[in-house]
Order: structure tokens, then C-alpha cells, then sequence
DNA sequence: TAGTGGTCTAGACCACAGG
DNA sequence: CTGTGGTCTAGACCACTAC
């Protein structure tokens, strides 16, 4: 797999605190050890044990403020950013055995929504890969991904039912910096339905996904359907450290 | 309103690069001024400045990396803290004027649920909203908030019709450090359906948000159910800053 | 090769929480 | 009051990008 890079020291003090958080060293409600003796114990400075504190915060399993200890918070653990783009890997770290059924992949003409969301002209060629993924055996949401051809070209001789896509095309050095995610609630229309085990209508949990590369040009746009009674999808937020959420009225 | 304190310089360079991106001077695309310039037009050394990307990073504004300068992204603002939890905030920030029709503010037993979520017995005296929520004038959201009697008192002589719940238990000095939230879908029910002018059975989006002390002890749990036709809601992530999103499989 | 952001050090002062 | 985390400085070296 990815050869692995020596740990930078922040990464190695965030990565103990994670894995003293996971396994109980600490609590939720305890105390961290202050940042004085993360300094002593790491035999650093106090800018990579900050650092550490900071990302612990973004990723909301810890609260600081000035004049108290950081306090070990009780959440659900989050994703990485690999995991939150790969459903397969985010259901590995569940514990679920990740599983899909592809029903097609096609390179075709981008539908006018496609085209736009992607950049490009509406009948562009895109690769679009429609699948029903399960955990466990059971089937939990329903994927439609759509690439443009530059980067959708590496599915068409892929096994979609074999591996993780999003694994893929990383490893085919598609550059994924930056998402933008909505949540919304549709019926369940008769395809979906079937696929999914439930009745027609049910309303489902749909989030799009765009990403983007470093340069701003877009190389995925997605629509997955979850069965929310399978899944939970959240956020956690944390006073004093920036929140990535937003809410837009529709006029 | 509340007394404004003096920014910190790593703020005043944040909030100077955001009004920069608002206003277009930089435009998705675009990049940024280097941190060495960054560092001369504030008279700062790199630490604050470093502290400003970073934030600009966590909330989805900027991408950054070693060896290129840093871009503005393409993506809908984020919300502050206080804004995240507050319709009335969001919506203004909006340009929305938001607005409130109460059904009923009341003290009552704890149902199963709700005393669950807010660590109580059940049965234990809590303080309920009900509340359509409204953007100009048009309805969007259905509001059922649940507090602790130590929290919700405050509501009891308050008017909920006029005025941000949020803000004035902000301003009565409820600790409100971290919040959970959790999406999924359901069908409106009755009741539900006749307030946002839907059929019954429509899909809503809804969000069920736990807020917690830096203690660690629940202050708020409640349910919020949107017209996903009206609204929009949402999550950037940026590769390199951490991410809160989380994942859970339901057995 | 020059310029960039990522990492790290070793100090310092301050605001705040808690005894 | 002591200890804590938040802020800031002024350096340094490195890995990487773009030229």
C-alpha cells in the first residue's frame, strides 16, 4: 500500500492521544495531561504538542480553553479525510465488512445536472458507476458517481465489485483536496427501492458530493442514498475551533 | 449586545482575508498573498498569520500545501459557532428575515428519549419548545428543543415568538461547548406536514443536535426537521485540515 | 534554483480557572 | 496564588512546487 512516511512529531502525539482516547487511557470527562507534560513526555516543544491539541479539536473529540485542561469529549470517533470520500473504508473502521453490487459503469453523454456540476458542456463525455453497496451483507445505500473523462477513464477496465473505486483512483494519483457535501431527504423511487429492500416512497438520506482538485477543477459529483435506519451520518463541533458547516436558503 | 473585545491579531488577519474573499478581491481560484507578505502588511511574525490560514482551512474557504501558494475555494460560506445553532443567526446571515410561530413552551416529564439523551431519569422535569421556524415568512423547519430544568427555566417567562432562544440562553450564561449532530430522513407525520404546508409523508431532513457543557453535561438535545426543498445544509472539507464528520453503522 | 508552506525550537507574556 | 492554555516573537531547517 502507501509506503509509509515517518510520522512528523505532531502526528505522533495526536496519534497517542487518539489511540490513549480509543482505548480508554482517558475517558470521556477525564482530563488530558496538560500541554507542559506532553512537552516533558514527547521531549518537544510546545508547537507540535499545540498542533496535536488542535487537530483533536477540529475533529471534535476534545475540548480546551485557556485557564483549564483539555477534557476528553464523548463522541462518536470521526472519519480521515480518505475515509470520509470511501464508503468501503469507512465501513472497514465500523467494523462491517464493506460489499457492493455494481450495476453499471458507462462512459456516456453528461445529463444537463452532470455537466454543470462537473464543468463541463451537457453531452461531454463523463464515467458514471451506479452501485448498491452493503455492510455486513445488508444493503445500505445506493451510489451514482459521475467523473470526467480524464479521470473516469481508470474505471473502465476496473473491477467496481472487487475494490474501493475512491482507493482507485488515488492510487491512479487523481488529486482529491477539497469536498463540498449537502444533505437532503428524497422518496425512494422504484429502482432504489427494490435495490434497497424497502418500500417504495421511504424517504431516504441523500448526501451530493463534489470534489475538487488543488487547481479548483472538479473531478467527482455524486449522489448516494442512504437507508438512515442502516446508518448514521453526523458532525461534531467544538466552541472555539472553526466549523466547516453551512446552511444555504433556497429562493 | 455583547461587549466587543479587541481581535487578536491571528483573528484580525482571518477575518481580513475573509472579507477579502467576500468581497471578490480574491476569487475562487485565485491565490492568496504569500505568509511572508502576509506577515509585512500585518507587522506579525508567522505564527498568527500560519493560525489565520489554518482557520480559513478548517472552514472550508482555502487549500493549502507545501511549495504552492495558497488558493480560495468554491464554496458556500460557513457558519460561526454561535450561528450553527441558531436558525435565527443562520437565516440573517442569510438575508433571510427569520420568523417563528410557537406551538407550545412547556415544563413536563421527561419522555424515555429525552431523558436518555440528556442523562436524566425518565419522568424528570424538562423544559420543551415547539416551534415552526420561518424565512421570510415562509415556512422551513420544525423545531422540537428539549432542555434540562436548570437550562430551560430561563425559557419559561421568555418570549419565543420574538426573539432568538439561542441568543438569550447564550446571554443568561448557558455553557453551550460542543454539539453532535446527526442527519437522516423521515416522513412528516401529521402535524408536521400541515405546518410546512407539505403532504403528509413528504420527506424531510432531519437533524437531531445534543449540546453538551465543557463539562461534559448535556444542556440541550432536539430535533429539527427541514423542507429540503427550502434549504440547504451542508459540509466543506479541506485535505489536510481535520475532519468531524463521522460515520456510524447501525445494527 | 528561488520561493513557498510545513515543521520545530526556545523563549516570553497574558487571561483565565481553580484552589 | 499557581497552573493552565492562548497568543506572539524570531529565528531555523526542510520538502515541495513551479520555473
Amino acid at each position: 500500500m502507501t509506503p509509509t512516511r515517518p510520522l512528523q512529531q505532531h502526528e505522533e502525539i495526536a496519534a497517542w492521544l487518539r489511540e490513549s482516547i480509543g482505548t480508554g487511557t482517558f475517558s470521556p470527562g477525564d482530563l488530558l495531561p496538560s500541554e507542559a507534560e506532553l512537552c516533558r513526555r514527547f521531549g518537544s516543544s510546545r508547537g507540535p504538542v499545540r498542533q496535536a491539541m488542535a487537530t483533536l479539536r477540529a475533529e471534535g473529540l476534545i475540548s480546551s480553553g485557556r485557564g483549564r485542561r483539555s477534557r476528553v469529549l464523548e463522541t462518536s470517533p470521526t472519519e480521515t479525510f480518505e475515509a470520509t470520500i470511501s464508503a468501503t473504508a469507512a465501513f472497514r473502521r465500523q467494523g462491517a465488512e464493506p460489499g457492493q453490487r455494481t450495476q453499471w459503469v458507462a462512459r456516456r453523454p453528461a445529463p444537463a445536472e452532470v455537466a454543470e456540476a462537473l464543468a463541463l458542456e451537457e453531452g461531454d463525455p463523463v464515467v458514471s458507476v451506479h452501485r448498491l453497496r452493503l455492510a455486513d451483507g445488508a444493503p445500505v445505500l445506493v451510489e451514482r458517481q459521475n467523473y470526467p473523462l480524464e479521470v473516469g477513464r481508470h474505471l473502465l477496465d476496473f473491477d467496481t465489485d472487487a475494490s474501493s473505486v475512491h482507493r482507485h483512483l488515488l492510487e491512479q494519483g487523481v488529486d482529491y483536496d477539497n469536498l463540498s457535501r449537502a444533505f437532503d431527504a428524497v422518496a425512494a423511487a422504484e429502482d432504489d427501492a427494490r435495490l434497497l429492500h424497502v418500500e417504495p416512497g421511504t424517504p431516504l438520506l441523500r448526501l451530493t458530493l463534489r470534489a475538487f482538485t488543488r487547481a479548483g477543477e472538479p473531478v467527482e459529483f455524486s449522489d448516494y442514498r442512504y437507508r438512515s435506519d442502516r446508518v448514521s451520518l453526523g458532525v461534531n463541533t467544538v466552541r472555539g475551533s472553526a466549523s466547516p458547516l453551512w446552511l444555504e436558503i433556497t429562493r
